[in-house]
DNA sequence: CCATTAATCTTTACATCGTCAAGTTGCAGT
DNA sequence: ACTGCAACTTGACGATGTAAAGATTAATGG
């Protein structure tokens, strides 16, 4: 009664034929994790209800369930969608034809900005919620994905001998995640008394990696 | 009714004198907060209902809003005593009487077990939902002075000219401070595939800073 | 082309939760 | 002893996640 089609116009719903009021949605799975990814960027996480949810869907409380377990598993869906945004862009940047080193710079400077322009979304994506809770494979390895480029990447510096023999590239990956990690996360709550730059902080953390390049 | 002082046995109130079943608590505040510590250690974030928790102490629902305005408002306490612990932890280390760099890497090791050792509580800490609310100032003090001691460190380190005189404390400090945490969090969530001891890790963070020392 | 089956969605219901309003109890200070 | 304030209780409300059972449509195979 709430959702009377005639009462609640302009809302987008997702819905397969537009206008036409169908039983059957369509195309649930995706628009749920698109407009939840929405409600996160504007509300946060907490303010996520599964209830508002479906009503701005325009489909009843229990239609989400159809498709996802829990709302647990809708969150980490929509996580899951992030590390494949941050993969693509990361992408990018790798398979770009620009020395190396250019290439590490900008996976340090593009990571950093993506976690500061979706601090929410960053957020969920490094939630324990999603993480203890060993049931959401695709979205764990999505994320173990976007690792594995920075070790790719430290890996071809070490074929091009730009590294020091004596480093590890896998060692590497996970400290300059760990650096980038940490910075995006103590500077976006404010942690830092002073606000620094994404660019000067990209600076820092690039400089802190030189040591392990051959001059 | 639930409640009845006959019906539950050895649940540790922390009421004023013990066995005595007085109207006013005597020690709510605190009480709580230790109660939803220990709740937390245990079951994560998600696990602490203020009812429960009211429950177990004994005290009705409504009691713990003369003391916390919120249930955030007492996380923030939770999160405090965290980072309070944290800090005395800390100032242990930084006093004692070995070598400026014995003492930093000590500080880099505790750092590390202490989130480590306290997953949940550690992650509270650090949470998002308590950083962006800005009215929980004791809490975040509390959090700038543990940023504090470290500043503090590398200033020492900068005075007994064992820092190269083109590096500045504050930074040094922020990049430590972002590689710990960063290293804590997502070796403790398994993000790196390969699983290293606290000792690797630290090893691997206090090599990243010596290319800061004098040699 | 129709009938059966499976997928999708709805209605109803329940337990739990955070929180508020109004009342009760008891201690501290005059 | 009286008063006032602080600590606590009871009862209630709305919101939330989710399970059970039924309705509707799409898909499939004869």
């Amino acid at each position: 009664m709430v959702n009377k089609s005639d009462t609640q116009i302009e809302i987008p719903t997702g819905k397969k034929a537009s206008n036409k009021e169908t039983y059957h949605h369509g195309n649930l799975r995706e628009t749920l994790i698109e407009a939840s990814a929405h409600i996160i960027k504007i509300q946060g996480i907490e303010g996520l209800s599964l209830r508002k949810l479906a009503d701005q869907v325009g489909v009843s409380r229990a239609a989400p369930y159809h498709h996802f377990k829990d709302k647990n598993a809708l969150l980490a869906a929509v996580a899951e969608q992030g590390f494949k945004d941050l993969a693509t862009l990361l992408n990018n940047i790798l398979n770009q034809n620009t020395p190396l080193l250019e290439r590490l710079k900008l996976a340090i400077q593009g990571y950093l900005t993506f976690a500061i322009q979706h601090p929410t979304q960053y957020d969920l994506m490094f939630g324990r919620k999603l993480w203890k809770a060993n049931e959401f494979d695709h979205f764990q390895r999505q994320a173990k994905d976007c690792f594995r480029m920075y070790v790719q990447l430290f890996e071809q510096l070490k074929e091009a001998q730009l590294l020091k023999p004596t480093e590890d590239a896998l060692r590497l990956a996970q400290l300059l995640w760990a650096t980038l990690h940490g910075l995006a996360k103590l500077t976006e709550e404010g942690l830092f008394s002073v606000s620094n730059s994404i660019e000067e902080i990209t600076e820092y953390a690039f400089l802190r990696f030189e040591q392990s390049l051959v001059k």
